[in-house]
DNA sequence: TCATTATAGTTTCCAAGTAAACTATAATGA
DNA sequence: TCATTATAGTTTACTTGGAAACTATAATGA
């Protein structure tokens, strides 16, 4: 060996520890949505059409943190889906624009509950505490590394 | 409206921020690796490989938490990049070994810097005590709901 | 023994993301 | 004005994973 440092193990690591929760929960509640037919993708771009009224799908891209091409394809899905629409913004042809549907922005309240749920399951059990100190440490971490959006994958 | 409920946002939940966080840190990592010409699953694959000195492919998937499939592949990958040897278990030609060639075993210690740096750069910055907190309430969580693997995706 | 069942690993088909090329339209400025 | 550049969205090629079918081999038990 060239070096006495010793190769560190994988559960050293916070992050590890962090992915192992983290991809627990997504898991969880991939599977909870799917029994309303949709993806953690799709219940994230439909809870922001929600509260946007109506958005260009460049800035969705930008607030989800995924790249236009995904967002194309996402959108083709939940427009087949017909729980969003799509128009094209007559003061500019490049440019569209999307809203829920009726279908669409009834299923959010649905999704919302089994968001809840779903949180719920991990955190309840946490002493309230706990849950406080999670949240502001999590947090903290994100201002410091300016962390904007939401990385689906 | 039909309930009073109110529709939650998405940052109302422990699981986004966590999520946020366990994004952008296995992000950070995964182009950290990738200059090292691997991936964050080939990075845990070979670690284990580490330590096990000889591994079958069925055992890594359990430990990993993918699929038979998925290590399949993963070892087509490693092999094809010399960083794994495959052998027929010679008593039952069902089944693989799998270990780490030279390259492999020389890289391990360079991925493990590159957790160790990337494991800093997103809590050195955090008091002692809070690192104790956030690691205490994770394993907590793990124990709590007998999370096992290590889910990648 | 040998038909049945179980196990190990691989392969195929599909899903959903990225990067980068591509198309259409709009904005800019010499 | 109109050639050049920028922007919005889509498409294509590729990556990497899962589910389930498939192949080969081993174990079981009537």
């Amino acid at each position: 060996m060239l070096t006495n440092e010793p190769i560190s193990n994988l559960r050293t690591h916070l992050g590890y520890w962090l992915r192992v929760v983290s991809n627990a929960i997504s898991q969880n509640f991939a599977r909870k949505v799917s029994a309303e037919g949709v993806t953690v993708a799709e219940w994230v771009f439909l809870r922001m059409l929600f509260d946007a009224e109506s958005i260009a799908p460049s800035q969705l891209a930008e607030n989800m943190g995924m790249t236009r091409g995904a967002i194309s394809k996402l959108s083709d899905r939940l427009f087949e889906k017909s729980l969003i629409e799509r128009e094209e913004n007559p003061d500019d042809k490049r440019a569209h624009t999307l809203a829920l549907t009726n279908a669409g922005r009834a299923l959010v309240p649905r999704l919302a509950r089994l968001a809840d749920e779903n949180d719920a399951e991990f955190f309840d059990k946490l002493p309230h505490e706990e849950r406080l100190r999670l949240e502001r440490i999590l947090k903290s971490i994100v201002s410091q590394r300016d962390l904007k959006n939401i990385p689906i994958g």
